[in-house]
DNA sequence: AGCTATTGATAAAT
DNA sequence: TATTTATCAATAGCT
Protein backbone atom coordinates (compact mmCIF):
# COMPACT_ATOMS: atom_id res chain seq x y z
CA UNK A 1 0.00 0.00 0.00
CA UNK A 2 1.36 3.11 -1.04
CA UNK A 3 3.37 4.35 -4.28
CA UNK A 4 5.62 1.17 -5.02
CA UNK A 5 5.99 -2.18 -3.40
CA UNK A 6 8.27 -2.53 0.02
CA UNK A 7 10.35 -5.30 0.10
CA UNK A 8 10.31 -7.30 3.49
CA UNK A 9 13.66 -6.48 4.96
CA UNK A 10 14.94 -3.58 7.37
CA UNK A 11 14.90 -0.24 5.87
CA UNK A 12 18.41 0.99 5.39
CA UNK A 13 17.28 4.98 5.07
CA UNK A 14 17.15 6.13 8.79
CA UNK A 15 14.70 9.00 8.00
CA UNK A 16 12.40 6.66 6.13
CA UNK A 17 12.48 3.83 8.54
CA UNK A 18 11.77 5.83 11.25
CA UNK A 19 8.82 7.13 9.36
CA UNK A 20 7.64 4.23 8.74
CA UNK A 21 7.94 2.94 11.32
CA UNK A 22 5.40 6.14 13.32
CA UNK A 23 3.07 5.16 10.76
CA UNK A 24 2.55 1.57 10.85
CA UNK A 25 2.90 1.55 14.41
CA UNK A 26 -0.38 3.65 14.55
CA UNK A 27 -1.97 1.15 11.77
CA UNK A 28 -0.67 -1.92 14.01
CA UNK A 29 -2.14 -0.33 17.20
CA UNK A 30 -5.26 1.11 15.64
CA UNK A 31 -6.17 -2.64 13.76
CA UNK A 32 -5.20 -4.31 17.36
CA UNK A 33 -7.90 -2.00 19.00
CA UNK A 34 -10.36 -2.71 16.08
CA UNK A 35 -10.34 -6.24 16.08
CA UNK A 36 -10.43 -6.41 20.58
CA UNK A 37 -13.68 -4.46 19.78
CA UNK A 38 -15.40 -6.34 16.29
CA UNK A 39 -14.40 -9.58 17.91
CA UNK A 40 -14.83 -9.34 21.16
CA UNK A 41 -11.27 -10.72 21.28
CA UNK A 42 -8.35 -10.17 24.51
CA UNK A 43 -5.45 -8.65 23.30
CA UNK A 44 -1.86 -7.07 24.34
CA UNK A 45 0.37 -5.45 22.10
CA UNK A 46 3.55 -4.47 22.70
CA UNK A 47 6.42 -2.42 20.57
CA UNK A 48 9.26 -0.97 20.92
CA UNK A 49 11.42 1.23 18.67
CA UNK A 50 14.83 0.74 17.72
CA UNK A 51 15.16 4.20 19.87
CA UNK A 52 13.90 2.44 22.81
CA UNK A 53 10.55 3.53 23.52
CA UNK A 54 7.75 1.84 24.53
CA UNK A 55 4.50 1.59 22.88
CA UNK A 56 1.97 -0.35 23.87
CA UNK A 57 -1.83 -1.84 23.71
CA UNK A 58 -4.31 -3.51 26.35
CA UNK A 59 -7.59 -4.20 25.68
CA UNK A 60 -7.75 -5.43 29.39
CA UNK A 61 -4.91 -4.69 32.08
CA UNK A 62 -2.07 -5.54 30.17
CA UNK A 63 -0.73 -7.67 33.82
CA UNK A 64 -4.04 -9.95 33.43
CA UNK A 65 -3.69 -10.41 29.56
CA UNK A 66 0.67 -10.78 30.70
CA UNK A 67 -1.04 -13.48 33.47
CA UNK A 68 -3.03 -15.02 31.35
CA UNK A 69 -0.16 -16.09 29.06
CA UNK A 70 2.14 -17.10 31.74
CA UNK A 71 -0.89 -19.71 32.81
CA UNK A 72 -1.69 -20.73 29.17
CA UNK A 73 1.53 -20.76 27.59
CA UNK A 74 4.38 -20.04 29.66
CA UNK A 75 4.31 -22.77 31.60
CA UNK A 76 6.09 -25.46 29.98
CA UNK A 77 9.66 -24.25 30.96
CA UNK A 78 9.26 -20.36 32.53
CA UNK A 79 7.30 -21.54 35.57
CA UNK A 80 9.35 -24.75 36.32
CA UNK A 81 12.73 -22.60 36.70
CA UNK A 82 10.90 -20.18 38.62
CA UNK A 83 9.90 -23.32 41.15
CA UNK A 84 13.29 -24.49 40.99
CA UNK A 85 14.93 -21.06 41.65
CA UNK A 86 12.63 -21.03 44.85
CA UNK A 87 13.24 -24.24 45.88
CA UNK A 88 17.30 -23.58 45.55
CA UNK A 89 16.87 -20.52 48.09
CA UNK A 90 14.50 -22.17 50.17
CA UNK A 91 16.98 -24.98 50.37
CA UNK A 92 20.05 -22.47 51.03
CA UNK A 93 18.11 -20.60 53.88
CA UNK A 94 17.17 -23.96 55.35
CA UNK A 95 20.75 -25.06 55.35
CA UNK A 96 21.88 -22.12 57.14
CA UNK A 97 19.56 -22.31 59.60
CA UNK A 98 20.48 -26.02 60.36
CA UNK A 99 24.23 -24.41 60.88
CA UNK A 100 23.26 -21.99 62.90
CA UNK A 101 21.54 -23.98 65.21
CA UNK A 102 24.33 -27.03 65.05
CA UNK A 103 26.97 -24.26 65.65
CA UNK A 104 24.45 -22.89 68.82
CA UNK A 105 24.32 -26.20 70.38
CA UNK A 106 28.17 -27.04 70.33
CA UNK A 107 28.67 -24.09 71.65
CA UNK A 108 25.88 -24.70 74.51
CA UNK A 109 28.29 -28.03 75.37
CA UNK A 110 31.30 -26.11 75.04
CA UNK A 111 29.66 -23.49 78.17
CA UNK A 112 28.79 -26.71 80.08
CA UNK A 113 24.81 -26.58 79.23
CA UNK A 114 22.14 -28.24 77.37
CA UNK A 115 24.16 -31.93 78.19
CA UNK A 116 21.67 -33.69 78.72
CA UNK A 117 21.45 -36.23 76.02
CA UNK A 118 24.88 -36.69 75.46
CA UNK A 119 26.55 -39.53 76.60
CA UNK A 120 30.06 -40.21 78.25
CA UNK A 121 32.23 -40.63 75.22
CA UNK A 122 31.27 -37.09 74.13
CA UNK A 123 30.98 -35.73 77.53
CA UNK A 124 34.78 -37.12 77.87
CA UNK A 125 35.91 -35.53 74.35
CA UNK A 126 34.22 -32.26 75.63
CA UNK A 127 35.88 -32.08 78.59
CA UNK A 128 39.44 -33.06 76.68
CA UNK A 129 38.43 -30.21 74.47
CA UNK A 130 37.41 -27.41 76.89
CA UNK A 131 40.91 -28.20 78.84
CA UNK A 132 43.19 -27.80 75.70
CA UNK A 133 41.24 -24.35 75.42
CA UNK A 134 42.06 -23.90 79.28
CA UNK A 135 45.05 -24.52 78.51
CA UNK A 136 46.11 -22.02 75.06
CA UNK A 137 44.59 -19.35 77.09
CA UNK A 138 46.73 -19.96 80.79
CA UNK A 139 49.37 -19.71 78.03
CA UNK A 140 48.43 -16.42 75.80
CA UNK A 141 47.80 -15.01 78.91
CA UNK A 142 51.53 -15.69 80.17
CA UNK A 143 52.88 -14.61 77.37
CA UNK A 144 51.50 -11.37 77.03
CA UNK A 145 52.12 -10.57 80.29
CA UNK A 146 55.90 -11.78 79.85
CA UNK A 147 55.57 -9.36 76.62
CA UNK A 148 54.52 -6.64 78.75
CA UNK A 149 57.18 -6.74 81.79
CA UNK A 150 59.96 -6.93 78.93
CA UNK A 151 58.57 -3.68 77.33
CA UNK A 152 58.39 -2.19 80.79
CA UNK A 153 61.56 -3.01 82.02
CA UNK A 154 62.50 -1.61 78.10
CA UNK A 155 61.21 1.65 78.86
CA UNK A 156 62.29 1.98 82.32
CA UNK A 157 65.82 1.86 81.10
CA UNK A 158 65.45 3.86 78.85
CA UNK A 159 64.06 6.64 81.11
CA UNK A 160 66.97 6.21 83.18
CA UNK A 161 69.34 6.60 80.50
CA UNK A 162 67.98 9.89 78.51
CA UNK A 163 66.38 11.59 81.81
CA UNK A 164 69.04 10.79 84.51
CA UNK A 165 68.02 14.13 85.99
CA UNK A 166 64.68 13.40 87.15
CA UNK A 167 65.41 9.98 88.22
CA UNK A 168 64.44 10.59 91.66
CA UNK A 169 61.04 11.26 90.90
CA UNK A 170 60.98 8.68 88.02
CA UNK A 171 61.55 5.92 90.22
CA UNK A 172 58.77 6.44 92.72
CA UNK A 173 56.10 5.85 90.06
CA UNK A 174 58.27 3.43 87.75
CA UNK A 175 60.00 1.05 90.25
CA UNK A 176 56.09 0.70 91.08
CA UNK A 177 55.12 -0.74 88.04
CA UNK A 178 58.12 -2.95 87.64
CA UNK A 179 57.80 -4.38 90.91
CA UNK A 180 54.07 -5.11 90.20
CA UNK A 181 54.89 -6.84 86.96
CA UNK A 182 57.73 -8.85 88.27
CA UNK A 183 55.32 -10.23 91.04
CA UNK A 184 52.79 -11.44 88.60
CA UNK A 185 50.12 -10.21 90.92
CA UNK A 186 47.11 -12.58 90.93
CA UNK A 187 44.19 -10.24 89.54
CA UNK A 188 46.27 -10.21 86.17
CA UNK A 189 46.58 -13.89 86.47
CA UNK A 190 43.11 -14.93 87.69
CA UNK B 1 -11.80 -2.33 3.34
CA UNK B 2 -14.43 -4.47 1.93
CA UNK B 3 -17.92 -3.88 0.87
CA UNK B 4 -19.13 -1.34 2.74
CA UNK B 5 -18.00 0.16 5.75
CA UNK B 6 -18.02 -1.48 9.20
CA UNK B 7 -18.90 0.11 12.34
CA UNK B 8 -16.51 -0.23 15.39
CA UNK B 9 -18.96 -2.31 17.58
CA UNK B 10 -18.84 -5.57 18.65
CA UNK B 11 -20.23 -7.62 15.64
CA UNK B 12 -23.28 -9.51 16.66
CA UNK B 13 -23.74 -12.06 13.94
CA UNK B 14 -21.14 -15.12 15.41
CA UNK B 15 -20.19 -16.65 12.44
CA UNK B 16 -19.72 -13.10 11.00
CA UNK B 17 -17.54 -12.81 13.90
CA UNK B 18 -15.70 -15.53 13.71
CA UNK B 19 -14.72 -14.95 9.92
CA UNK B 20 -13.91 -11.63 10.86
CA UNK B 21 -11.56 -12.36 13.53
CA UNK B 22 -9.90 -15.39 11.57
CA UNK B 23 -8.73 -12.69 8.85
CA UNK B 24 -8.35 -9.97 10.86
CA UNK B 25 -6.14 -11.65 13.43
CA UNK B 26 -4.26 -13.26 10.92
CA UNK B 27 -4.00 -9.58 9.21
CA UNK B 28 -2.73 -8.09 12.17
CA UNK B 29 -0.41 -10.69 13.15
CA UNK B 30 1.23 -10.31 9.62
CA UNK B 31 1.49 -6.93 10.34
CA UNK B 32 3.28 -7.06 13.39
CA UNK B 33 5.87 -8.58 11.64
CA UNK B 34 6.27 -6.61 8.94
CA UNK B 35 6.88 -3.74 11.13
CA UNK B 36 9.42 -6.00 13.24
CA UNK B 37 11.40 -6.46 10.44
CA UNK B 38 10.78 -2.80 8.34
CA UNK B 39 11.89 -0.97 11.07
CA UNK B 40 14.09 -3.17 13.23
CA UNK B 41 11.16 -2.92 15.95
CA UNK B 42 10.79 -5.11 19.11
CA UNK B 43 7.30 -6.46 18.92
CA UNK B 44 4.90 -9.19 21.18
CA UNK B 45 1.35 -9.40 20.21
CA UNK B 46 -0.96 -11.71 22.45
CA UNK B 47 -4.43 -12.25 20.71
CA UNK B 48 -7.05 -14.56 22.65
CA UNK B 49 -10.25 -15.52 20.98
CA UNK B 50 -13.84 -15.25 22.81
CA UNK B 51 -13.40 -19.04 22.60
CA UNK B 52 -10.03 -18.95 24.65
CA UNK B 53 -8.13 -19.91 22.06
CA UNK B 54 -4.39 -18.06 21.84
CA UNK B 55 -2.23 -16.92 19.21
CA UNK B 56 0.83 -14.79 19.52
CA UNK B 57 3.66 -13.07 17.95
CA UNK B 58 6.94 -12.16 19.25
CA UNK B 59 9.93 -10.45 17.55
CA UNK B 60 12.46 -11.67 20.20
CA UNK B 61 11.53 -14.29 22.94
CA UNK B 62 8.24 -13.55 24.40
CA UNK B 63 9.16 -13.72 28.32
CA UNK B 64 12.51 -11.43 27.24
CA UNK B 65 9.97 -8.47 25.57
CA UNK B 66 7.56 -9.33 28.64
CA UNK B 67 10.11 -8.65 31.06
CA UNK B 68 11.64 -5.68 29.59
CA UNK B 69 8.54 -4.49 29.73
CA UNK B 70 8.02 -4.95 32.79
CA UNK B 71 11.44 -3.38 33.88
CA UNK B 72 10.25 -0.19 31.57
CA UNK B 73 6.82 0.50 32.08
CA UNK B 74 5.34 -2.04 34.86
CA UNK B 75 7.90 -0.51 37.34
CA UNK B 76 5.36 1.75 39.36
CA UNK B 77 3.98 -0.80 41.93
CA UNK B 78 4.88 -4.15 40.81
CA UNK B 79 8.42 -3.89 40.52
CA UNK B 80 9.33 -1.57 43.72
CA UNK B 81 7.39 -4.63 45.43
CA UNK B 82 9.69 -7.11 44.63
CA UNK B 83 12.61 -5.08 44.81
CA UNK B 84 11.65 -4.31 48.69
CA UNK B 85 10.67 -8.43 48.85
CA UNK B 86 14.57 -9.40 46.93
CA UNK B 87 15.90 -6.74 49.59
CA UNK B 88 14.26 -7.82 52.12
CA UNK B 89 15.21 -11.70 51.62
CA UNK B 90 19.27 -10.13 51.49
CA UNK B 91 19.27 -8.75 54.68
CA UNK B 92 17.58 -11.73 55.77
CA UNK B 93 20.68 -13.83 54.58
CA UNK B 94 23.29 -11.58 54.91
CA UNK B 95 22.34 -11.19 58.98
CA UNK B 96 22.17 -15.39 59.21
CA UNK B 97 25.58 -14.92 57.65
CA UNK B 98 26.89 -12.16 60.23
CA UNK B 99 24.99 -14.46 63.16
CA UNK B 100 27.32 -17.62 61.89
CA UNK B 101 30.19 -15.60 61.55
CA UNK B 102 29.76 -14.89 65.12
CA UNK B 103 28.96 -17.77 66.68
CA UNK B 104 32.07 -19.71 64.65
CA UNK B 105 34.62 -17.13 66.08
CA UNK B 106 32.92 -17.91 69.64
CA UNK B 107 33.48 -21.92 69.14
CA UNK B 108 37.20 -21.18 68.30
CA UNK B 109 37.84 -18.87 70.87
CA UNK B 110 36.03 -21.57 73.18
CA UNK B 111 38.33 -23.84 71.54
CA UNK B 112 41.53 -21.89 72.53
CA UNK B 113 41.96 -20.85 68.67
CA UNK B 114 42.22 -17.46 67.43
CA UNK B 115 43.07 -15.56 70.27
CA UNK B 116 45.62 -13.09 68.84
CA UNK B 117 43.19 -9.99 69.43
CA UNK B 118 41.51 -10.85 72.32
CA UNK B 119 42.78 -8.88 76.01
CA UNK B 120 43.38 -9.84 78.96
CA UNK B 121 39.41 -9.15 80.17
CA UNK B 122 38.49 -11.31 77.40
CA UNK B 123 40.92 -14.18 78.11
CA UNK B 124 40.16 -14.17 81.51
CA UNK B 125 36.35 -14.10 81.21
CA UNK B 126 36.77 -16.40 78.33
CA UNK B 127 39.07 -18.84 80.52
CA UNK B 128 36.17 -18.61 83.36
CA UNK B 129 33.62 -19.82 81.51
CA UNK B 130 35.75 -22.78 79.97
CA UNK B 131 36.26 -24.01 83.48
CA UNK B 132 32.58 -23.09 84.52
CA UNK B 133 32.21 -25.99 81.35
CA UNK B 134 34.52 -28.19 82.32
CA UNK B 135 32.85 -28.34 86.17
CA UNK B 136 29.46 -29.24 84.47
CA UNK B 137 30.74 -31.76 82.33
CA UNK B 138 32.18 -33.50 85.39
CA UNK B 139 29.65 -33.12 87.67
CA UNK B 140 27.02 -34.44 84.50
CA UNK B 141 29.61 -37.67 84.00
CA UNK B 142 29.51 -38.31 87.99
CA UNK B 143 25.75 -38.53 87.92
CA UNK B 144 25.78 -40.41 85.12
CA UNK B 145 28.10 -42.77 86.76
CA UNK B 146 26.35 -43.08 89.63
CA UNK B 147 22.86 -43.64 88.16
CA UNK B 148 24.43 -46.46 85.77
CA UNK B 149 25.66 -47.78 89.12
CA UNK B 150 22.68 -47.77 91.19
CA UNK B 151 20.46 -49.59 88.04
CA UNK B 152 23.21 -52.18 87.93
CA UNK B 153 23.44 -52.86 91.49
CA UNK B 154 19.24 -52.88 91.24
CA UNK B 155 19.33 -55.18 88.42
CA UNK B 156 22.02 -57.60 89.93
CA UNK B 157 19.64 -57.76 93.20
CA UNK B 158 16.93 -58.51 90.73
CA UNK B 159 18.87 -61.22 89.08
CA UNK B 160 20.01 -62.83 92.20
CA UNK B 161 15.97 -62.58 93.46
CA UNK B 162 14.59 -64.01 89.93
CA UNK B 163 17.23 -66.36 88.89
CA UNK B 164 18.60 -68.37 92.02
CA UNK B 165 19.39 -71.65 89.16
CA UNK B 166 21.96 -69.26 87.64
CA UNK B 167 23.67 -67.35 90.20
CA UNK B 168 27.03 -69.10 90.04
CA UNK B 169 27.06 -68.12 86.06
CA UNK B 170 25.53 -64.47 86.28
CA UNK B 171 28.09 -63.31 88.92
CA UNK B 172 30.95 -64.36 86.70
CA UNK B 173 29.69 -60.99 84.55
CA UNK B 174 27.98 -58.78 86.02
CA UNK B 175 29.96 -58.91 89.21
CA UNK B 176 32.91 -57.65 86.52
CA UNK B 177 30.60 -54.61 85.91
CA UNK B 178 29.61 -53.81 89.27
CA UNK B 179 33.62 -53.46 90.63
CA UNK B 180 34.43 -51.37 87.43
CA UNK B 181 31.75 -49.01 88.13
CA UNK B 182 32.22 -48.70 91.96
CA UNK B 183 35.97 -48.39 91.52
CA UNK B 184 35.16 -45.14 88.83
CA UNK B 185 38.40 -46.18 86.84
CA UNK B 186 40.54 -43.43 85.12
CA UNK B 187 39.94 -44.71 81.68
CA UNK B 188 36.40 -42.97 82.46
CA UNK B 189 36.96 -39.91 84.44
CA UNK B 190 39.26 -38.49 82.58
C1' DA C 1 -12.38 -21.86 1.99
C1' DG C 2 -11.96 -18.62 -2.55
C1' DC C 3 -13.45 -14.25 -5.06
C1' DT C 4 -13.86 -9.37 -5.88
C1' DA C 5 -15.63 -4.88 -5.04
C1' DT C 6 -14.50 -1.71 -1.86
C1' DT C 7 -12.37 0.43 1.93
C1' DG C 8 -8.27 1.22 4.55
C1' DA C 9 -3.33 1.78 5.03
C1' DT C 10 0.61 3.86 3.67
C1' DA C 11 5.06 5.16 0.55
C1' DA C 12 6.57 8.93 -1.52
C1' DA C 13 6.19 13.55 -2.37
C1' DT C 14 5.27 18.08 -0.38
C1' DT D 1 6.58 16.68 11.60
C1' DA D 2 1.92 16.88 9.13
C1' DT D 3 -0.69 16.65 4.85
C1' DT D 4 -1.61 15.01 0.33
C1' DT D 5 -2.05 11.66 -3.14
C1' DA D 6 -1.29 7.70 -5.85
C1' DT D 7 -1.02 2.97 -5.03
C1' DC D 8 -1.08 -1.20 -2.78
C1' DA D 9 -3.02 -4.33 0.86
C1' DA D 10 -6.68 -5.93 3.66
C1' DT D 11 -10.94 -7.54 4.01
C1' DA D 12 -16.59 -7.60 4.04
C1' DG D 13 -19.90 -9.81 1.94
C1' DC D 14 -20.89 -13.22 -1.27
C1' DT D 15 -20.40 -17.83 -3.09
Amino acid sequence: MGRGKVELKRIENPTTRQVTFSKRRNGLLKKAFELSILCDAEIALLIFSPAGKVYQYASHDMDRIIGRYRREVGLPESDSLRCRTVEFWRNEIEETKRTTENLERRLRHLSGEDLLRLGMKELKQLERQLKIGVERIRSKKHRDLQEENTRLHKELLDDQLHDSAAAASASATSGLILGSVNAFPSFLLG
